[in-house]
DNA sequence: TAAAGCAAATCGAAAAAGTCGATATTGGAG
DNA sequence: CTCCAATATCGACTTTTTCGATTTGCTTTA
């Protein structure tokens, strides 16, 4: 074929960073909606291009080469200047047609992703929010480029994203009123007998209270375990069980479940990142303007409510 | 049109570089050998993707925004890393296919480069050279891409060039062998007052040996001025005009004219440069070691001979 | 050892994008 | 105001990209 390098564009340098995250073609083709087909067609010019396999097969699937690697490491490191370089500079909300996409958990979900919608549909009418969820991936799916945003109570401590502190965060017990416990202060020795439902978040992420807990000896009685806080409340209704979750998420379960104080204090921050790629465009300025927004929005309500 | 920027490949990044090199669409698309029209649709498509102008038209010609300021300086650099990345690694020079761009001026073009092309006539059949004058723009010409190699007296201290000397060099006088002049040593007030026949390299170079003198005090009775050495015979032969210039230049005229000894010692350096470009490309490096080792030959065979 | 399953490579046809040559438009200079 | 030089645009043609379907090559399963 010989193709000349200058004729690939940074579309096909993504489809290689793709193909080199996923590890498959076929699951790139779907992860960009077009065919496998087409991957392997943009795949074979690269290889071209590069006079290099660039990946072989290897078992199940394949495997990149080193010079893979090295193509990979530099042309993704282009690509993330390429995207800042052509984010737009200026942006009026009001008229701005765009998607951006957020990976978060059930918990942002629930408390801050409503309240930044309602700004949105008013200040913002061309503006689609993607959200996907990060459940342990957030942070690759952010390197990768599957999302724009990451929010959650992780702590990323690459210099290579920017943070911002959204909200402050510890964890309480919720239990059904019918719960004997409801009537008591949870005190260590009856949280760590008393039967749990732990939330691992569709991974082996541990919640800090949980961490706060093993520090000190203590494990819980964990009687199920779910993948996310969703429909704790009816899980919990009608038996002696147990769940520490946010404070927030216990409170948007209204009546259907009391809130007691967890004996463990273990205190989060929820936490919202993004990268150098998105870091001078407008939309997105404005976009992480306006969900630190809604976060002291949330701080202000509860500290006139409490 | 509402192109997406990753559509755009490194062929539309280099026109745009080039556009903004040379100031003028027409003129672009003279050097690429493609129509005006080409040009004219990649830069709307380029436009387009960055969302700006880019160049405004002012007066006779265009001027760049400040953004295309921003977006040259930024996708340059990215065009030189990809043409880094993608130089060929292992390299067969008996089989392989390409041309080499060198900007040099006569004496390079005397000296050193009949030297090599025979060298690579066998050694590398399928590598092309093409040499273009590179009078006093030699340095844009590397930086712009028109040559990948520069060779010449001249001194870049950037850093971002390469280089590696290859030749020392001093100035002699010819003349006509009938000259006067030429049954004499010359002495300085001789030499000043000789009338003088000065190359000037089709720009404002003054040769060193005229900047050694005039650090002295001294001007020459320059009565002709020429941009090259190439026919100095032709002019010198019957007249009492005497010209300065480098020794290996003298010598290559052979029995045309005589040698003498310049008062004024001036000794300079015939040096070869390159950029990061090129700088692990396999071809490019194999091409410079050949540079050198003709170099070297002629230093090894003046050396063996005098 | 054959059969089945996956995933990448390849093929022909259709769609999209780039290029050319010619012409229109623009903005300044005379 | 007209001419000039340079960019923009137009329609036709060519090349490249994409799709859907099929084939090939390897691995795992029966």
């Amino acid at each position: 074929m010989a193709t000349d390098p200058f004729a690939l564009d940074f579309s096909a340098l993504r489809v290689l960073r793709l193909v080199h995250g996923h590890g498959s073609f076929s699951r790139t083709a779907e992860s960009l909606g077009v065919t496998q087909s087409t991957v392997s067609y943009t795949m074979a010019r690269l290889r071209d291009a590069f006079g290099d396999p660039l990946f072989v097969r290897q078992g199940a699937g394949i495997v990149p080469t080193d010079r893979c690697e090295e193509v990979v490491a530099q042309t993704s490191a282009m690509l993330d200047r390429f995207e800042a370089l052509t984010a737009p500079r200026q942006f009026d909300p009001a008229v701005a047609k765009l998607e951006i996409g957020i990976s978060c958990n059930y918990y942002e979900r629930v408390t801050l992703i409503p309240k930044v919608m309602r700004t949105l549909r008013q200040k913002a009418p061309g503006m689609a929010i993607r959200i996907i969820s990060s459940t342990v991936r957030g942070k690759e799916q952010l390197m990768r480029g599957d999302s724009d945003m990451l929010i959650g109570p992780i702590r990323l401590e690459e210099p290579s994203f920017f943070r911002r502190g959204l909200l402050p965060e510890d964890y309480v017990c919720i239990m059904d009123a019918a719960n004997p416990l409801a009537r008591t202060v949870l005190d260590v020795d009856t949280f760590v007998a008393a039967p749990q439902v732990v939330v691992n978040y569709g991974g082996s992420f541990r919640s800090r209270f949980l961490v706060v807990m093993e520090a000190q000896g203590h494990y819980p009685n964990a009687v199920m375990e779910v993948p996310s806080p969703a429909n704790l409340p009816d899980i919990l209704v009608g038996t002696d069980m147990i769940a520490t979750v946010p404070r927030r998420i216990a409170e948007s379960f209204g009546a259907q479940v009391v809130i007691r104080d967890c004996p463990f204090l273990a205190e989060i921050s929820i936490d919202l990142y993004w990268t150098a790629r998105t870091h001078v465009s407008a939309p997105h300025v404005w976009l992480r303007a306006q969900i630190a927004a809604a976060a002291n929005r949330i701080l202000t309500k509860e500290a006139g409510a409490g």
